[in-house]
RNA sequence: GCCGAUAUAGCUCAGCUGGCCAGAGCGAGGGAUUCAUAAACCCUAGGUCGCAGGUUCGAGUCCUGCUAUCGGCACCA
């Protein structure tokens, strides 16, 4: 036990507490939740880190719309948020919230110091101004009014404020370097490409403050002004670890993080001037910003208008009828990790749930059970090695795959990674049925035969059922139970190697996965 | 408007640098079987490979045009 453990640092994003959690809150964190268990199973000090963004105008109106403080708003929200999370049983180690004391300090520590590098300064910001409410809008969106007040209806003016800006422009030539060295820096490929396309345009300074609301961190020496979103919420992942504490917190080691997971809208933020910004700062860069598509539901886009959004409620519902392990094995297999967005809907998460978790899953840990049970007392017989029916070499295949299995998840392919635990399922299905152990079971000459070849069967599961652990976690402890398993080792390598099932072993049936019947919706 | 993708069986998609009759999974239909959660297994899809041209001995696989769909277009005050 020399050395210490390899540290994992895993984020979602921050959520913003204006928001009502829905599925896409759910999705990030349950793929960060998939990775963190798993690194965790493989023995390593993991940190998954999530929390919400809670400063800015909407969170600020929306509380006086109430009539509560900010604060109140936040509070109120956060720990709505927090309950989501427990609710779903996300393993976060960190929840941290961007009104937090820790967090402030470290972001007024970092703006002072881009301050003095130069990287911070006073400029000038024009924009299209709203007279009537007070408030700029972009260019894009002033656009889209026609340029013109969509309260009063009055011509948006051109105007200008005092804001400080961060000099992102500075750090061009060393974000395309940084893009040509790691490759896999932004994944998806496509949405790298579509960075680098944007990179190529030029980079123009980034104002980090405002001035027309208060709900937001003091700029350090100039009160007047308030950091703007996009150095308080992206400096969280920093601040939850204490890089900007005197001296760098005790969770530094964690630094830099493995992954910075987040959904599409954000790319630019996070592969652009979050980096740029840890340069100015002199910290390391993550070692991956992947960006998730969205969930469109039932063939259509979700949007506030639609009222369509997949939301708490609906994925209650999904979770009592299916099982919250049902609902994690969707998202992580046929959800938008890709680059093109996927579809939610009850239809083919029926489908889903009964091809690969009732008819696979379930039904052969279930089918080998209760071979093992009618032929062999329910007990694990001796290791094979009768040289079977088979011409597998099992220990050969298992290792193949657990390889495969541990490679992807390092690289946050969830799906391929599950992937490869369901072969050695489905290997086992069809080892069954080539090798029909349950016709040799009629000829006592052969029980010798059968109690190999169950072993195999039992031994396989085992192992696919460790690589599953991460993804469904509790059906697979049921699994644990059911065959007096024991506890994860903190060795996944060394827990899925072959031949690890003592024989004796006391097994009892199991159906993991209940049949349903498809429901129809109102 | 600009930039970039994609368009292949009912559905989701593989088809890399062009070459035996265009594939997989799921669904659907049929068969056989029983260890199992009517599950696993076997057979079945005759699909203009978006449309129109072109290059080539030969093109989903390269080029051009068109159509459709999608994504991105930063300071989201």
């Amino acid at each position: 036990m020399a050395e210490p453990a390899e540290t994992a640092y895993i984020t979602t994003p921050i959520y913003y507490v204006n928001d009502r959690p829905h599925i896409g809150h759910a999705y990030t964190t349950t793929l960060c939740d998939i990775w963190a268990r798993s690194m965790r199973a493989g023995g390593r000090d993991v940190f998954f880190l999530t929390g919400t963004d809670e400063h800015g105008v909407k969170v600020e109106k929306s509380a006086r719309a109430r009539g509560i403080t900010p604060l109140e708003l936040a509070n109120e929200n956060a720990a709505e948020f927090r309950k989501v999370m427990d609710l779903f049983e996300l393993t976060y180690d960190d929840f941290i919230r961007t009104t937090e004391a820790r967090h402030v300090s470290q972001v007024q520590t970092a703006v002072r110091r881009l301050l003095e590098s130069g990287d911070v300064y006073l400029g000038e910001f024009e924009g299209w101004y709203d007279e009537g409410q007070e408030e700029y809008h972009t260019e894009t969106k002033a656009k889209e009014l026609g340029y013109a007040s969509p309260i009063s209806g009055q011509p948006l003016v051109r105007a200008t404020q005092t804001n400080y800006f961060f000099r992102l422009s500075a750090y061009q030539e060393r974000l395309e370097r940084l893009f040509g060295e790691r490759p896999d820096f932004v994944r998806p490929e496509a949405r790298r490409n579509e960075v680098l396309g944007r990179l190529r345009d030029g980079l123009q300074d980034v104002p980090i403050t405002r001035t027309n609301f208060e709900w937001g961190i003091p700029f350090p020496g100039d009160e007047e002004h308030v950091i703007y979103v996009w150095i308080d919420a992206l400096m969280n992942y920093a601040t939850a670890v204490g890089m900007c504490e005197e001296p760098d917190g005790d969770r530094s080691r964690y630094w830099p993080a493995d992954f910075h997971v987040i959904g599409k809208e954000i790319l630019w933020f996070h592969a652009v001037i979050w980096p740029a910004v840890l340069m100015a700062l002199g910290l390391p860069q993550p070692g991956c910003i992947y960006a998730h598509s969205f969930w469109i539901s039932e063939g259509q886009k979700m949007s506030k208008s639609l009222g369509n959004f997949i939301d708490l409620e609906q994925l209650q519902g999904y979770m009592s009828t299916y099982g919250t392990d049902a609902l994690r094995y969707f998202m992580a297999t046929q959800g938008p990790q890709g680059a093109t967005d996927s579809d939610f809907s009850r239809a083919q998460f029926h489908e889903t749930y009964t091809t690969d978790l009732v008819n696979t899953v379930g039904n052969c840990a279930s089918r080998t059970s209760a071979m093992v049970d009618k032929y062999l007392g329910g007990t694990c017989p001796a290791r094979s090695g009768e040289g079977a029916v088979g011409a597998l070499d099992w220990s050969d295949f298992t290792s193949g795959q657990v390889r495969e299995h541990l490679d992807a998840m390092d690289r946050f392919e969830l799906g391929r990674a599950i992937e490869a635990a369901m072969r050695i399922i489905r290997r086992v299905d069809t080892y069954i049925n080539e090798t029909q152990p349950f016709k040799l079971a009629r000829d006592p000459e052969e029980s010798g035969q059968v109690a190999g070849i169950l072993y195999d069967c039992l031994e396989a599961i085992r192992i696919a059922s460790c690589l599953l652990e991460s993804t469904m976690p509790a059906r697979i402890a049921e699994l644990r139970a059911a065959w007096n398993l024991g506890a994860a080792s903190g060795d996944l390598e060394a827990e899925c190697g072959w031949g690890r099932l003592e024989p004796g072993t006391v097994i009892s049936k199991v159906a993991l996965f209940p049949r349903l019947e498809l429901e129809e919706q109102a």
